[in-house]
DNA sequence: GTCCCGTATGTAAGCGCTTACATTTTGGTT
DNA sequence: AACCAAAATGTAAGCGCTTACATACGGGAC
């Protein structure tokens, strides 16, 4: 536990035998430095052991060069995975990336920008788009550039990185109406403060619509994200009379624990319904039967949301939004409806 | 794009006709300040929207409140899970979390660490012990309090924040035995960089020398972090003329790998294999059979690290280690030997 | 050898905050 | 009313860096 005072600035540009300007030169690649003084300058730093001082530095320069995100939860494997390339990719701009959590609490999510933006956040990724203007206001004022992700939306003044939640949800409910099924349930997250989920059911109402066959009347149900609400959802879909053929699930959690409460009530799946999902991550493969489900490149959206926030930063300009496909990976919990 | 200059704590300091002085100790909670005048300083904060500049902050303080953490990858749902509960209960102290990732890489994680110290990390959280000493002294130099989590160790200098690898391990081989096994097989991630891995090895070695019953060779098979590698390795442990009984695994990805195998391979587990694995998360119940494990309490873990870390940059001290309990969680995968 | 200009380097003024220390105010005592 | 300690407030000196501007230098062109 020494008490030494660290080197600084100026021990370097004494110890080079240079002005502090120089060193800040070399330190921050801005040319303008002949190759032996940055020779005699790199020398002393390695000898001082010198790093810079992170505050003097934010002060002086006004940017940190950190960029914050605050998403739902980690625990979310589709945030998670997002967010190691997302990381990987600042890092290896020399970025670093401070995180917060919101645990999808739209007044949590406030504050976390608030506060991410308070600890010198130069940009911010955030989840979705809803939020109140106020909130963009903010940043607007702050004039800190942020991308959208895990989302999109044509023609927005945002930019958004991410997929098009209600074109997915169409084309998996297509395939579902093409395999013969006129009865769908759907076991959605709640939607208040989730645009994406919303989109969803949107994207399902309208192939069902396009696609013109009559269909029962589609039935919803929201719940929490946990199995045993999934499995609960599942329970309230097949006490309806008239049960549904094929579900679909708005998320991991809820699909699984559909699935297990399926297996448990002596069901085949898909032979005697079918389930389906989106974002496919390792959990579709885990459990058995194999999950049918609409895949999101979750690790190309946190790079493209990397590479977004650092032009703009670059740049200073807006940047355009960035839209990604998705598709289907057909597994083993789809299939035809059953004939009566 | 407003190009108005954000307010600072002179403005706020006129506004509210006081020094700056008073507006810090009011930001600060230092008391010495009548109620009055927090008032009418609370009152200028608010009119102004006034937000303190982070590196001003820092540079005078000496400190961001920010604390960094260094893990192998946020997509391993064990660390998620653990940083979603370490930045939880960082945010509820008005700390803020750095994040960065090191991909099991030494010389990653070595350049990561200084990374966030220069980006201004008060604290670190790390993973496990392995690292060269000139990390430590690094750290020691700087002054930077850590916590090593995921990994214990008795009567060490450093301050462990995790559970006992090798005792969990010595645990749940001695239920394997006690259920008539004679022939372990291991399936474990690489231990080259991974002294977690490592020490779970001993355990089990531990827990059949203990034991003394006479049993065949123990044979351990490292494999990369994949589903594919922990079927391939089951295959081979198989392959032996006189193959295991019993499998324990390293990690989730290949105890599901090995499991997916077995069933492809027509073995039904755990009556002609038995299966277990380490550290609890909810992969174990998806899969089908349900897997019995060691459960790692790893949100526990988060929150213990989280309040180490703070303790020690409140008292400037060190703080004692904490030595998590794991509990074997029974459920389907681990069954008794197979008479002949 | 001069002159000039482009490039390398130095000078020094902040950046916005915290905090040690100095000064003023407050209110209880005598 | 005068006194005094304790509490509140003010003053101002940095914290370590960046960068606009000033200066020094070096080498063609004449």
């Amino acid at each position: 536990m020494s008490h030494t005072p660290l080197p600084t600035l100026q021990d370097v540009a004494d110890l080079a035998a240079v002005s502090t300007a120089t060193v800040s030169r070399c330190l921050n690649k801005s040319g303008h430095v002949t190759e032996k003084t940055r020779l005699k300058v790199q020398q002393a730093i390695q000898t001082l052991g010198y790093s810079p001082n992170f505050g003097a530095q934010a002060l002086a320069a006004k940017r940190t060069n950190t960029i914050g995100a605050i998403i739902p939860t980690m625990e979310n494997a589709i945030f998670a995975r997002g967010m190691q390339a997302f990381q990987e990719t600042l890092a290896e701009n020399g970025i670093t990336l401070i995180i917060a959590s919101c645990s999808y609490r739209p007044e949590l999510e406030e504050e976390q920008i608030r506060s991410l933006v308070a600890r010198g956040a130069d940009a911010l990724l955030l989840i979705g788009q809803s939020r109140p203007d106020a909130t963009y206001q903010f940043l607007a004022r702050r004039n800190i550039p942020y991308v959208l992700a895990w989302a999109h939306k044509k023609d927005s003044e945002h930019c958004y990185i991410g997929f098009d939640n209600q074109a997915a949800a169409q084309t998996i409910t297509r395939q579902v109406l093409e395999l013969g099924h006129r009865n769908l349930g759907v076991i959605v997250g709640l939607t208040q403060n989730n645009d994406r989920a919303r989109d969803r059911i949107t994207g399902i109402e309208h192939a069902i619509a396009d696609h013109g066959a009559k269909t029962a009347p589609l039935q919803v149900i929201e719940a929490e994200y946990t199995f045993q609400e999934g499995a609960k959802a599942l329970n309230q879909l097949l006490a309806n009379p008239n049960p549904p053929t094929a579900i679909i699930c708005g998320n991991d959690v809820l699909a699984v624990g559909a699935v297990k409460r399926a297996k448990q009530l002596g069901l085949a799946v898909p032979e005697d319904l079918s389930i389906t999902w989106f974002a496919d991550i390792e959990v579709s493969e885990l459990i058995d039967p194999e999950l049918t489900t609409v895949h999101v490149p979750h690790r190309e959206m946190g790079i493209a949301a990397a590479k977004s926030l650092i032009a703009m930063l670059k740049t200073q300009t807006p940047v355009e939004s960035h839209l990604l496909e998705t598709r289907i990976v057909n597994r083993q919990s789809l299939g035809p409806v059953k004939p009566h």
